[in-house]
DNA sequence: CTCTGGCGTATGGTATACCACAGAAAACGA
DNA sequence: TCGTTTTCTGTGGTATACCATACGCCAGAG
C-alpha cells in the first residue's frame, strides 16, 4: 500500500461495437437523408472494410441502430437508413412535448435557483442569433435550451428518452430552418417559460412548454402536409 | 405453374435473432429478478446450447436486450440481468405519466365514441376483480386500461414508448400487489378519467391521468424508501 | 499461516468461412 | 421481340475458430 499512484481505472469499457455504433450514428445523423438521391443502402462488407474491422461487431452496432430506429434491417435484402414519414415525425414531436412538459413541471419545483439563472443566461445570450437570422447557430442553442429543461427535471430518464427523439430531429431541423418567423416567436416563448420556472409555477411551466412544442408540431403538419412521402422535395438548397 | 399449393406467404421476416430476442425477453420479464438468490448471470455458451443455436445470433439478441435496459453487458465479465434501482423505477413511472397524460389529452379530442365506450366497458367489467381482491387479474386489467388510453391517442409512438417502460414494470408489479387499498382507489380514478374523456375535456383528462400515475409514484417512493438497493426483501411469499 | 505471484481456465470479443435466399442478368423458347 | 426459365452473383444470416482478458487456484516464499 506504499506510495501508490492515483491513476484512473483505465477505460476497459471501450469495445469495438461501441465505437462503430457511435461512428455510424454520427454519420447517419449528419447525412442528408431526405435528399432525392441519397444512398440509403448500407453495405455491411464495404463498411467493415472501410472501418478495418470484421462484420461481427459491425452487425451488433447495426442491431443497436435498428433499435434506435435509425436503420431498418431487411433479412436477406439489406440494411437501409430509415426515412421517417411525416406521421412519424409528428408523433416524435408529440412524444417530445409530453416528456419535456413533464420535465418543466418537475423543474419548476426541483430546479435550483442557479440552474434557472443559467437557463436565462443561455437564452439571452443566444436570442440575438435569432435576430441575426443566424439560424444554424440558433437552432443548436434552441436544442440545448430544451435539453437544459429536461436536465433540470432531475430525471435522467426523461432526458435520455428525449435524446433518442432528438437524434431523429437533426435531419428534420435542416428542413425546417428559416420557415416563417418561427425563430423570433421561439425567443418569446422561451422567455415566458423561464419566467414560469422562476415563479415556480409547475402548471404554467408545463402548459407553456407543451404549447411551444406543439406549435412546432402544427407548423410541420401544416407546412409539410403535401410532402408525405417525404424526400420528394430536393428543392431546398443545401444548408 | 401447374397445381401449386396456395400456402406460400411464409414469414421470411422471421429470423433467429428475433426469436431469441423474444424468447429471452419473455424469460427475463417472467423471472423473479428481485429475489435474493436470483441468477442474474447469463452465460452465452450455455444459452446457445440450450437453444441449439450458435452464439452469433444470440449475441445480437443480447445487444437488443441491452438497449432495452433489460441486461447489462460487461466486456470480458459477463452478461447480467439488470436490477433496476428505486430511483430508476420512479423515473420510469414519471416518464410513463408524461406519455400517458399526453395520450389522454389527445384521446379526449380524437378518440371515437366507440373507443370510449369500450374503455368504460372494460373498466366496469374488471372493477369487481379489485373488489374480490383478485389482484393478479386486476393488475392485468389495469395495465390494459392504460394501454387502451395510449392507443386512443392515435399516436403509435406514445404507446410503443410506454410499452418499453411496461416491460420493466412487470417485475415491479409483483412487489406492489396488495399494498394498501390502492386497487379500490384505482377503480375510482379510472372512472373519473373515463368521465373526463366522455366530456371531451383534454385538460382535465390529462390532469387526472397524470395524478393517478403519480399517486403510484408517490406510493412506491414512500413504501419502498428503505428498500434501495432493491432485492433485499425476499420476505414476500411468491405470488 | 499468510501473502504473493504465476498459471490455468472460463468468458466475452473478434475474425473468418460457409450457407440460403433475393434479385438481376443471361439464356432459351415461342 | 417478348416472355419464361435458369443461372449467377451479391447480400445478409449463421456457425465456428481463435484471441484477450478477468479471475480463481495453487505453489512457494516468508
Amino acid at each position: 500500500m506504499a506510495g501508490r499512484l492515483p491513476l484512473k481505472p483505465i477505460a476497459t469499457n471501450f469495445t469495438l461495437k461501441d465505437h462503430i455504433y457511435e461512428t455510424l450514428r454520427d454519420a447517419i445523423t449528419k447525412m442528408n437523408i431526405y435528399d432525392d438521391g441519397a444512398d440509403l443502402r448500407l453495405d455491411e462488407r464495404s463498411i467493415a472494410e472501410q472501418l478495418r474491422i470484421s462484420r461481427t461487431p459491425l452487425r451488433e452496432a447495426l442491431a443497436r441502430l435498428e433499435k434506435d430506429g435509425l436503420v431498418s434491417i431487411a433479412p436477406r435484402k439489406g440494411v437501409f437508413v430509415v426515412r421517417k414519414s411525416l406521421t412519424e415525425i409528428l408523433e416524435m414531436i408529440v412524444a417530445w412535448a409530453a416528456l419535456e412538459s413533464m420535465a418543466a413541471r418537475l423543474a419548476a419545483t426541483n430546479a435550483s435557483e442557479g440552474e434557472i439563472r443559467q437557463l436565462r443566461k443561455h437564452a439571452m445570450r443566444h436570442s440575438e442569433s435569432s435576430a441575426r437570422a443566424d439560424l444554424s447557430e440558433y437552432s443548436d442553442a434552441n436544442i440545448r435550451f430544451h435539453q437544459m429543461i429536461l436536465k433540470m427535471s432531475g430525471r435522467k430518464l426523461l432526458a435520455d428518452m428525449a435524446e433518442g427523439l432528438f437524434v431523429h430531429m437533426h435531419a428534420i431541423r435542416r428542413r425546417a430552418l428559416g420557415e416563417g418567423d418561427r425563430a423570433s416567436r421561439s425567443v418569446v416563448d422561451h422567455m415566458s417559460i423561464i419566467e414560469a420556472l422562476e415563479a415556480r409555477d409547475p402548471d404554467f411551466a408545463e402548459k407553456l412548454v407543451r404549447e411551444h412544442t406543439m406549435r412546432l408540431h402544427d407548423h410541420v403538419a401544416r407546412t409539410w402536409a403535401r410532402l408525405d412521402p417525404i424526400a420528394k422535395s430536393s428543392s431546398q438548397p443545401g444548408v
